[in-house]
DNA sequence: CGTGCGATGTATCGGTCCGATACATCGCGG
DNA sequence: CCGCGATGTATCGGACCGATACATCGCACG
């Protein structure tokens, strides 16, 4: 899951790590609390060491008027290569079960804007199903196990069984305009660096045409 | 989180692995999806190492009358100890930031029923905390970075605010309860041997009455 | 009558991710 | 001039998961 949010933040722009933290935490923050170093550094590591991102010398955006300030080490900027384009380009198309799950889920609709809508759509119903069987799960309990299960469990579980029925109009809507062909609401790509070069269609709707 | 939702349900009966699991599920059905044998078993054998359970002897529930076919081989049957119980009341008296990340939070309330009611308040309170601080963030990023987002990350975090917004409500609610002395609608504990010995104090309102 | 299949049941292995910790630099205010 | 908070990289042990393997039991279907 990591790799794929890290591929998708790094095909924006290049970035170092602690930078890439934050960007991650501001764009996955609805659905985990903050990344930590112990998974970041690690992973950056082992994507570098696949091939699918490289150290970049530069700086990260445009900082040339700070060239030498004493000595200049640490700081390692990365960037995607074209193999790790490729890479995130499978990843995002792919949909099985762990996508279906909180995180899984949450990392993929973060970057729908660069999955094509048959896959969105795929997506969403894989994540449709399985809140809805965990919503029949907590139903089931509520409705057969409740006197065995004590106050404070139940209302666990009530709470739980609401967020589900939420979220299951939430899909239900995201799907309704899926198929109709729209984006959520006003869809915007905002590719930082331009250059779209292989995989990932524009998003629909009003998509190519950046401040009309 | 494990260890402390395992000596909770060892509390109520002796069980082994399979039905644990299935217990672990139904308690915890709104938190996470269902723990893996891959957890639960390193688990049990670290508890047994530490002498918080040891293995029962006998079956778990009443099943005597199907005493030896064949062979009897497998099925272990854990039971809590003195010291595991003790174990427990710490876990579960203490408050710390791991009580109010989501897992946490989720394991400690489900055991609200044997939690004294100031503990029950810190950690409602510190969890609003939590979520506070994560719809701030939530609001932040959908103030001022907004037009740096696409469309559907930003669908994302305002479903996520809105789920914010929505736990706050109920945690205000579970609070105000709390205060005024009554658990959330019916409590009841309901443990099912009875034999009621050392720490863990009955739940207020309609507590010791059972079936009047 | 047997046989195969789904539920019950225990167990391990590799891998992902987290939390704590350590350490070094930079800019700023006191 | 010194400390302190932000920036920045990095490691280690531990918790938990997903896949996998394997063995038994009861029963439904041929």
């Amino acid at each position: 899951m990591l790799e794929l949010a890290i591929l998708g933040l790094l095909q924006e722009s290049p970035m170092h790590g602690y930078e890439l933290r934050k960007e991650l935490t501001a764009k996955l923050g609805a659905i985990r609390a903050a990344i930590s170093y112990g998974s970041l550094y690690p992973t950056l590591r082992r994507l570098q060491a696949a091939g699918w991102i490289t150290e970049a010398a530069g700086t990260p955006a445009s900082a040339e008027e700070v060239p030498a300030l004493t000595s200049r080490r640490g700081r390692v900027v990365y960037k995607i290569t074209a193999e790790g384009k490729e890479r995130f380009g499978q990843l995002i198309a792919q949909a099985g079960p762990e996508t279906y799950d909180d995180t899984g889920f949450g990392v993929h609709f973060a970057f729908f804007a660069r999955t094509d809508q048959a896959t969105r759509l795929r997506i969403l119903e894989g994540r449709r199903r399985t809140i809805e069987e965990r919503r029949e799960g907590l139903r089931d309990v509520l409705g057969r196990a409740a006197e065995r299960l004590d106050a404070y469990t139940l209302e666990l579980q009530r709470h739980g069984l609401d967020a589900c029925e939420r979220e299951v109009r939430w899909l239900e809507e995201l799907i309704a305009n899926e198929r109709s062909g729209r984006a959520p609401t006003v869809p915007q790509v905002g590719t930082a660096g331009g250059r779209r070069e292989d995989n990932s269609p524009p998003p629909p709707g009003t998509s190519r045409k950046e401040r009309p």
